[in-house]
DNA sequence: ATTAGTACTATACTTTTGTATACTAAGAAT
DNA sequence: ATTCTTAGTATACAAAAGTATAGTACTAAT
């Protein structure tokens, strides 16, 4: 049985532990906002740079890009490799955290689908 | 291999299909904002009353409990129970997809845990 | 008539998130 | 000297999300 579901039986969310909220607040956080998703599934082609994610995103501005590049930075998702050329070159890839959360993304796609069809019956059962 | 990982090898995040996409946006906005896994969680307990809703989780507003219960009600993860007492008793309880919400619950938590412990790792290898 | 309980709603405000448009820094090529 | 490229930043604004505080509608008991 899994860590969260066996709450439901207990009766124990007032202790869940303390570890497991931190790490649901944190996953929540690195997936929040309107971008943060579309530039890690651009991230999973591999290396990728600054205007080719501008390119990539549909309608993304420079500065939310950047703002949110910053951010999953510091999240470690993404890392950030600057090469001394000229012009200047910066790759962006993904950290192994931030391939591993491809599964949390495939269980919200399988729950998104599952609610679907469970919407759908109970509509017109 | 899991629907969404097969992406990274295969190079077909551009194909991705269009109800896998609507799956997660779906997934997403039933989670998003600040209140809305508090609530979830507090309804693992089964069925509960607005007033008790707002002493479980703490410093929400009546407004804001209002406006996500309606939400999370037009989403199909809860259900709102009107008994015609008086004082009037409504009760809020998880539909079946409600609760089958807790494996993307439990897949943020295992995720959000192994990314700390590699943050760590990162940082003081 | 007043007080109290339940389940909210109204109004005004602040904060966060996102948009639009223009601009900068550094070196290389012309 | 001017222009080009990459990778952003600056400024001003709009919209969405969240907060604070007060008030409403219903009824029941005192």
């Amino acid at each position: 049985m899994s860590d969260f579901k066996e709450l439901i039986d207990r009766d124990k969310v007032q202790q869940c532990p303390r570890h497991y909220v931190l790490a649901l607040t944190d996953t929540l956080n690195v997936m929040n906002g309107k971008w943060k998703l579309p530039i890690i599934a651009s991230l999973l082609h591999g290396k990728i740079r600054f205007k080719d994610l501008q390119e990539n995103i549909d309608k993304i501005t420079p500065r939310m890009l950047s703002k949110e590049l910053k951010e999953l930075e510091l999240n470690g998702i993404i890392e950030r490799k600057v090469y001394n050329q000229t012009p200047v070159l910066i790759e962006y890839i993904l950290t192994d955290s931030g391939k591993n959360i491809t599964s949390v993304i495939d269980s919200m796609i399988d729950w998104g689908m599952l609610h679907r069809t469970e919407a759908i019956k109970s509509r017109w059962p």
